[in-house]
DNA sequence: ATCTCGATAGTCT
DNA sequence: GACTATCGAGATC
């Protein structure tokens, strides 16, 4: 099976989908500023290793939040659940928010400083089917032909949004802190090959989404042309 | 396509 | 007691 037939067949095959991607995102690539990083991260691939399977997904959509600017967790100072968007860069900042969603962030900026990378979206890759029990969706009709169109719509409503793609990865709260530069279980590999680092030319910046202060901010940012946003 | 609204519980004032 | 880095359903255009 070649790297791309692996990413984008959807198979459980862990050691398949794993040998697809590269070694985790390291400690240093992390430490730079969220808003340099945020950009940095479109085209890398999350990943989360459970006894369940493999689930994977190319992120397309990000946010970033630093302690200098009120919208920001980390405003207001440390407390106990922001405490790890002050500790080391590369870990995950997860939160439990309206009662019922989690938001997935990747700490990012010198220790010490509060500051992160909201994952908004992305295009899910591997683990389809444990995505959609996640999310409680319907499976595709069996034999049915995925058009390109229909692909994007099921991405869309499984990963397309910071507490869907939470659901359909399965993280929550007791992943909050989880190393991202190590295997297992949550961690973060570079691009594709064929993908590879989003370019310059072809990256939008636009204000972040749900939030009161802070919007004259362009710190939101996805792929130009890519369709597997939020909104 | 775009809008308004309600759900629901943790966090901080 | 107010607010929330959201989502889905239902109404309306």
């Amino acid at each position: 099976m070649t790297s791309m037939e692996a990413r984008t067949s959807g198979a459980t095959d862990p050691a398949a989908a794993l040998e697809a991607f590269g070694a985790p995102l390291s400690r240093d690539f992390y430490r730079q500023d969220a808003v340099q990083l945020a950009p940095m991260l479109l085209n890398c691939i999350l990943v989360h290793e459970t006894a369940e399977g493999i689930r994977a997904g190319r992120i397309t959509e990000t946010e970033a939040y630093t302690q200098d600017e009120p919208a920001c967790h980390a405003f207001r100072g440390r407390t106990l659940r922001n405490a790890v968007m002050f500790g080391p860069p590369g870990h995950a900042y997860i939160y439990f928010t309206y009662g019922m969603h989690h938001c997935m962030n990747a700490v990012s900026g010198p220790e010490g400083r509060g500051e992160a990378v909201l994952i908004r979206a992305v295009e899910p890759l591997v683990g389809l089917e444990q995505m959609l029990r996640a999310r409680g969706l319907p499976a595709p009709a069996p034999g049915a032909a995925l058009t390109p169109a229909a692909r994007v719509r099921l991405g869309r409503a499984l990963c397309g949004g910071p507490g869907r793609l939470c659901q359909a990865f399965g993280l929550d709260r007791t992943l909050n802190g989880d190393d991202l530069t190590r295997r297992p279980r949550l961690w973060i590999a570079p691009p594709g090959v064929s993908a590879g680092f989003a370019r310059p030319e072809s990256i939008v910046a636009s204000p972040r989404i749900g939030i009161s202060a802070g919007t004259d901010l362009l710190w939101r940012f996805t792929l130009r042309d890519d369709p597997y946003t939020s909104r």
